[in-house]
DNA sequence: TTGAAAGCGATACCAG
DNA sequence: CTGGTATCGCTTTCAA
């Protein structure tokens, strides 16, 4: 009979099946329309009966493409990562190409370092979520002409989508200030490692351009940093709230540390809003839940653009000149229930 | 001088440079023992010179292996997906496999199963998570050898990690019995499509062996089915609610689902848990931050356990003999404060 | 319109 | 030990 069939069937298996050479049946594979009809017929009837799929590694190879989108992600672990990767979905999902997820919190930097930047052939493009690549790396995604865009981190080299931290931490304080609050305290993140950026940092300075700006002098005691843990966050405020002057009002740098300190709270026996106003920044899903007053920054929408960016580069070939726009979100306060005037 | 650059430099160019055959630069790549000192030095050199990172595509096309592995969730939208994600996350973090999202919520289902399961080449093992893969597709999967776990879908042919619905149901139903309850609810999902996993229709399936093991009549007023989106189990419980006869307890078959349940009692004023009892399923972050009682499976447990399992087949190669065990994680009842007797 | 042949960039076998 | 060459499965000129 026929050869015996080792492994799933090839394009060269097809074409010699349908009598052509495997030139032709690229043809067909690819909706060229200089194929016969009747050609075209006898591949798709030989495609058909061999039950043949086209190898995707093949054809990376020859095109020089994956058809892979990588995204890099820090602390996959965070509510605001999973929200903007699903943004970041939604978008391939509708396009042609697929999600290489990197999360280097789960690996060993050195080894992720090696691996994803290789030679940044495993995927036509890269997201990087809230961090910022060191210079070697940058320099080294430069030249293997690897399209980048950074969502939540700023850099001069890429185009980038980003929030403004320092006026959300403004804002974040001013409400407090308008509530009446003048003891305001501060809880934020760690100085971050080389990867990381320091979102927190940004919002810190408009936590004390706000308080400057209203006259308010800023206490060193009340500014205090930790991990994006809330456990962290919680053992931080429980210190914060034993202070012998205690702060009426917290702004969190993020939501998962305002629950932190709700919980502080709640330990203590203090009420909030009563007792202590609560502000905290990114407007995850739970914030609405437990009535969380937030800074909403829409993390959905930055990966969204993100990949939207991302995938408008990849179209555009490897030999555009790409400036590194630098796109501004916008972002706002909401007001629920743990916000109110001092006590 | 040398030859232009063109593009980053292969393994010719080292070969080329450092005077030797592509075969000794493959070896000294791969960590072959058998190459001289003094060879090993020269080529180690042109890679360095050469700034040389070996392409994983053609690596790939050789060696017949991605060191990917795909990950196939349907509704990554959900907490319970994305904690079992994450699971997954942790295992691939320290092995030398990447990761592959494949996000089926987000595509069109047709160009899902084409591009998904094209050739099966895209990646060296499938996990798929909360679903169940049509017969046909078995069959492929089969036909190309491809590891495949399940984890929250059984399925004859291959290992899947699973939780006992019926028992979890069955757990909250009587939890909510031992506290005096008789009109007892349930909010479950819409009958499953094809792809997805009916584990809700399980529950239901324990929630009527409890009624029935304590002799109350199950009235079918009182079984409701929507999606798993909290908005639309608000509505349902809205209905459920203003029944004449209202139920004083219900289970829901997810935590999302529950929330839901939650915001419909706090819109009708009933109090929880005075006047109105709710039971969760998954017990997700949020259900802590909630108080929500809840029914706890271990959904990054899960993910882990499956992640490993098909590292293990990967790594038995595509001859051995693979049986599909089914690995049962345990189930139990969280009691928080959204359950009391009943008023 | 179509077939033959040359890449794509690695691995691996086979002589030497 | 090492170089040469076939091979992986596809795309893409280049002629015919």
């Amino acid at each position: 009979m026929e050869t015996l069939p080792s492994g799933p069937a090839t394009i060269n298996d097809v074409a010699a099946r349908a009598g052509v050479g495997v030139g032709t049946v690229s043809r067909v594979l690819n909706g060229r329309t200089n194929v016969r009809p009747v050609t075209r017929a006898k591949v798709l009837d030989a495609i058909e009966a061999l039950k043949y799929r086209p190898s995707s590694i093949a054809r990376n190879l020859s095109l020089r493409r994956t058809h892979v989108i990588g995204v890099v992600v820090p602390f996959f672990t965070s509510h605001s990562a999973v929200e903007r990767v699903r943004g970041v979905a939604s978008v391939l999902g509708r396009s042609p190409y697929d999600l290489m997820l990197f999360d280097i919190e789960a690996e060993d930097r050195r080894e992720h370092a090696f691996r994803l930047f290789d030679r940044g052939d495993r995927s036509d493009g890269l997201l990087l979520l809230s961090l910022v690549p060191p210079d070697d790396e940058v320099e080294r995604l430069r030249a293997a002409r690897l399209p980048c865009v950074l969502v939540d981190a700023p850099h001069p080299g890429f185009p980038s989508i980003v929030i403004d931290d320092v006026r959300g931490g403004e804002l974040a304080t001013k409400h407090l200030i308008e509530l009446g609050h003048r003891l305001i305290a501060f809880v934020g993140d760690k100085p971050p490692d080389p990867f990381r950026f320091a979102s927190s940092r940004d919002r810190t300075l408009g936590y004390e351009r706000a308080l400057s700006q209203a006259g308010i002098e800023a206490r060193p005691e009340f500014v205090r940093e930790g991990t994006q843990s809330h456990q962290v966050a919680r053992g931080i405020a429980i210190d914060l709230l034993r202070l012998p002057q205690r702060p009426t009002a917290v702004f969190a740098a993020s939501d998962a540390q305002a629950l932190g300190v709700l919980e502080a709270a709640r330990i203590l026996g203090i009420r909030v809003p009563q007792e202590l106003s609560v502000v905290g920044f990114d407007d995850v899903e739970v914030a609405a839940l437990v009535g969380l007053t937030t800074v909403r920054q829409p993390l959905f929408e930055s990966g969204r653009r993100g990949a939207e960016l991302l995938l408008q580069l990849v179209a555009g070939g490897a030999d555009q000149v790409v400036e590194p726009v630098v796109e501004q979100l916008p972002v706002e306060v909401v007001i629920r229930s743990t916000t109110a005037a001092p006590g």
